[in-house]
DNA sequence: CCAAAAGTGTTAGTGATACACCCATGT
DNA sequence: ACATGGGTGTATCACTAACACTTTTGG
């Protein structure tokens, strides 16, 4: 359980940033969504398959590229820590894991890219159960725990974090463990829901009534 | 202060949707960043100047518009309670202010994109002070206490709403006091700070330690 | 003096944080 | 038997939500 928070990425073969790191990526086609583009911009690269893929932000400066305008939409995919075989298309030079605390200088403005994805991950973390997307089916709650560690880079305390899974709700028990971090056996857990829910609390928020009364009749 | 939540649409002169209202929007200039254009098309149809544009998602499915494929990238703005002077352009039948909570039948997605920027409006009062652009510099607190209850839509308990714009520490007092609605005055406050404020606090989020400890060294 | 909106405090419940020891197993 | 990581409970504090009366003014 050494793990490490990483992002693929892709050295550029060719002017301008040759040599650089730079985030995979590509043009949309004409008729296929913006999912799709990435999804398949994703395959040229790794074999990954199902993913989670989610629009981050359009980017779209003038000065982005040097050689012409161009609009950047962002997506970003979670990945689970098993292993992917890695091909370089014949554009770049390379494919590699970067840890997310260690990076390269990365090419045009894709370090501010990656710094808004990072942000984002760590904001819906604490909303949604996207963790899951980073582990296999069955997993131990020291694990979960150490994802969530991973993405928002501290400590967290396994006690309380134990306590906040159960009140939200969203893990089942198999009936196995797993020993393969400790000698001894750790309960495995699956998400009770394949998809990402999100969670309905009342934090932080402005004044949320048990019972929602309607305001102004019709509304 | 019997106002409303209300979004600026456009009436089209053209098919496809010969007559639905419709958000406005054009397109972007090979070299005006997004931003521009978005305001650039607001100030066709408004005298808007000073707004806050916040940019929404990009919606970008292949069947959106019958004519061809066309991305959009939705931003949307929060004007104040002003009035401003509306002057529908040539390539349009006629533009509006329409109750949020009661519109017409709209063209392409543009329900579903409206629907899409009322959540992100909810969720961003919350957690900001994006409330402050909907009012001039100087208001009330039932004032500002009426524009959540209109975003939200829903009553708020004016003790616990004053309560915690205490706790927020994001107004100052002016001298001032209004009469408008009340014989009774009120004081007029205005935000400190005339950028939008991110307000940290630690809200259903997954563990907070007070003070953070550094995790595994460097990071 | 009446109507209308502004303004004000307290209590109970819930969720967040901090914290230390025992347990099951493999070696 | 010991080393390693898994697993557990409690007390404090802060924030949320519910709730009703007094004050200031204009008419």
């Amino acid at each position: 359980m050494q793990e490490d928070l990483k992002v693929l990425l892709v050295q550029r073969r060719v002017a301008p940033f040759e040599g650089f790191w730079s985030l995979p990526g590509g043009f949309v086609k004409m008729n296929e969504t913006l999912e799709q583009a990435a999804l398949r911009k994703l395959k040229e690269k790794t074999n990954v398959d199902q993913v989670y893929l989610e629009q981050l932000y359009t980017f779209a400066d003038l000065e982005r590229d040097p050689r012409a305008r161009v609009l950047t939409i962002a997506y970003y995919a979670l990945v689970s820590s098993e292993h992917f075989t890695l091909k370089p298309s014949e554009a770049v030079a390379d494919v590699k894991w970067h840890s997310m605390y260690d990076l390269p200088e990365l090419a045009f403005d894709h370090a501010y890219i990656l710094d808004y994805a990072l942000q984002r991950l760590r904001n819906k973390l604490s909303y949604t159960t996207v963790g899951s997307q980073l582990l296999p089916e069955k997993f131990t709650l020291p694990e979960l725990c150490r994802i969530y560690e991973l993405i928002l880079n501290r400590e967290i305390d396994k006690r309380n974090f134990r306590k906040k899974m159960a009140i939200m709700d969203v893990l089942e028990d198999t009936e196995e463990t797993s020993q393969k971090y400790s000698k001894k056996p750790a309960k495995l857990y699956r998400f009770k829901h394949s998809e990402i829910i999100e969670l309905s609390q009342s934090p932080h928020t402005i004044i949320q009534p048990k019972t929602p009364r309607s305001l102004q009749g019709e509304r």
